[in-house]
RNA sequence: GCGCCUGUAGCUCAAUUGGAUAGAGCGUUGGAUUCCGGUUCCAAAGGCUGGGGGUUCGAUUCCCUUCAGGCGUACCA
């Protein structure tokens, strides 16, 4: 039992004896430590219900608890009515134990043991390089799915691409273009064309490959290794990221295997379909929407939004308990019409939650730098990465949270300084690795009489209690799909650390004493390397 | 016009989902090292949480309104 559990019981015994049943308890940790190390509002909330001011309730509380020194020291009531809680030091000690025996599988928790997700994210259509924005977009996406991996889920990371229409015939033609002009033949480049440097490396990779009797005409062909270069060099940069995609899923195979005819005849039998002007329409309005929306355009293809229907109802069956969308804010008007129709067709759409990430908004010189695929003056994302490190990068990315605009500020990010957090962090971790290392040199060892009781100082109390909150963060961090939690927590935490050692010495003349401050720094560098693997980023011992 | 997101210290951002005196980093100013890594630590200054109403014991958080910025508002994806 935690302490928490031990307080949520003594509370519901409380209530219990005074049949109250529709108040739900909410333990809170309170920021100044003066409020203890649980803080319950149960009084306040009671007020109301009982007619009586929020003291005197707390006073009846505070009776009926039993102080179990296994958990609590002590009780308090504070304020308006605040109920706080003392952490016993035997607690924590025992606490920060089990932290130290568990080591690396400190942190994983059960809550979604047995029960399967899927996250689909960047999904960009194989048309050019990651660019920044879907670096944002990966990098959140793989940390949620390995956040999700730590409290039990099995993750399916997805990638949805469609390498047919309009962008690839205008992607064949870039590189024909290009092509044509490598062996001297006079072209003209259209400006809705795609402008980049990578296009002239394919086309130049053609004619090493095919020689110059390719027939220039075959739009098809171009395409076809444009899409097979583009791809080779989008898993070379996830890979580089730090992960890889279990599916890629191409939206051609609806198609094939008849999904896509199937959406549109089962939204025709509910009457939610209609043809005018030569295309085919889903009615919208019908479900409360402002306008129609077409299906089907007067060409005969589908817009992008027949196929996202098909998706998505595969995904639901497909038996996921949880399924995931990252979508950047562009395209935040194109998911709520396609979950209605999932919806309207009887699937249950419960289960998809939509992530919207805001705008990576790049700045140089206080300049900001737009970014377009079609218009080449983006930065991709491996220039960032060799400019900055796929540490820097990750961490940059999840530092935020995803709603708020992310300010990449270009020259503050090339400048591999101090300002830097993520140096901060892995700082600390080679530090702990550089005193634990002398401790050895010094024939200091930790073995089974380590006597944690000797921690007694305020900043080594602190820091335990920072710590053994670690699977609670990360639970929080993976139900609410919020990564900058845990970038914030390890930065309090190396913070928490570098305040402790320039307090305590860690190897002193007193054999017991530096065991103890050992197994503590020990613990520290369990929770940042586990915290920074979770992140995708390094703990080096040295730097 | 309408929809979604955002607005917090000079700058970049937090704030335990409605809690107690709104916190960090950078920057500014001033300090700390005979000793385990100074890429560190301590302190000071800096705020009407864009403005105005409301809901209640209590609001940065929820509701209304207004201002400012971003993104959408396609037979592009």
């Amino acid at each position: 039992m935690t302490t928490e559990t031990f307080i949520i019981n003594e509370l519901k015994k409380f209530l219990e004896k005074n049949e109250i049943s529709d108040i739900s308890i909410i333990l809170q940790k309170p920021k100044d430590k003066k409020f203890g190390d649980y803080a319950a509002n149960i009084a306040l909330q009671l007020a109301r219900h009982l007619h009586k001011k929020p003291f005197d309730i707390a006073k009846d509380i505070f009776a009926s608890i039993t102080v179990d020194t296994r958990y609590i020291s002590k009780v308090e009531i504070a304020g308006a009515g605040f109920i706080n809680f003392f952490s016993s030091n035997d607690y924590l000690f025992q606490q920060l134990d089990l932290l130290i025996k568990q080591g690396e599988k400190f942190g994983y928790t059960e809550s979604g043991k047995g029960k399967r997700a899927q996250i689909e994210f960047v999904s960009a259509n194989p048309t050019g390089p990651l660019t920044i924005g879907h670096g944002r977009q990966a990098v959140l996406g793989d940390t949620i799915a390995r956040l999700l991996e730590m409290i039990g889920y099995n993750v399916t990371r997805e990638y949805y691409f469609n390498n047919a229409g309009r962008q690839m015939r205008i992607l064949g033609d870039s590189i024909r273009f290009r092509y044509m002009e490598l062996i001297g033949e006079k072209i003209y480049f259209p400006d809705d064309h795609y402008q980049g440097k990578y296009i002239i490396d394919i086309a130049r990779s053609v004619l090493e490959k095919h020689g110059k009797d390719v027939d220039i005409e075959d739009t098809s062909f171009f395409a076809k290794i444009g899409e097979e270069n583009i791809f080779d060099d989008i898993k070379k940069t996830v890979k580089r990221l730090g992960f890889f995609f279990d599916v890629f899923y191409n939206e051609k195979s609806l198609y094939e295997t008849g999904k896509i005819d199937s959406v549109v005849k089962e939204l025709g039998k509910k009457g939610l379909t209609k043809e005018e002007d030569g295309a085919l329409w889903f009615i919208t309005t019908k479900l409360g929407f402002e306008q129609d929306r077409v299906l089907i355009k007067s060409t005969g293809e589908p817009t992008y939004r027949l196929p996202d229907m098909a998706y998505h109802i595969e995904k639901v069956k497909r038996g996921f308990d949880l399924i995931i969308d990252i979508f950047g804010a562009d395209h935040i008007a194109t998911f709520p019409d396609v979950l209605a129709a999932v919806k309207a067709l009887g699937y249950d759409t419960e289960k998809i939650k939509v992530l919207i990430h805001q705008f990576v908004t790049l700045t140089e010189k206080g300049e900001k730098v737009k970014m377009s695929t079609r218009k080449a003056n983006f930065v991709t994302l491996d220039e960032l990465m060799d400019e900055v490190g796929v540490d820097v990068t990750r961490f940059f990315f999840l530092m935020r949270h995803m709603n708020a605009h992310l300010n990449f500020d270009l020259a503050l990010a090339k400048t591999q300084s101090d300002e830097n957090p993520v140096f901060y962090i892995q700082y600390a971790h080679a530090r702990i690795c550089s005193i634990s290392e002398l401790a050895v040199e010094k024939g200091i060892e930790i073995k089974d009489d380590c006597d944690l009781t000797r921690l007694t100082m305020p900043e080594e109390i602190n820091l335990i209690k920072y710590l053994i909150n670690f699977p609670t963060l990360i639970e929080a961090a993976a139900l609410n799909f919020e990564p900058h939690r845990l970038t914030n927590y390890l930065f309090e935490t190396a913070s928490l650390f570098h305040k402790f050692y320039t307090v305590c010495r860690v190897l002193t003349d007193d054999p017991t004493l530096s065991k103890a401050r050992l197994s503590l720094i020990n613990a520290v560098r369990i929770i940042l390397a586990n915290g920074l693997r979770i992140l995708g980023i390094s703990a080096p011992d040295h730097m």
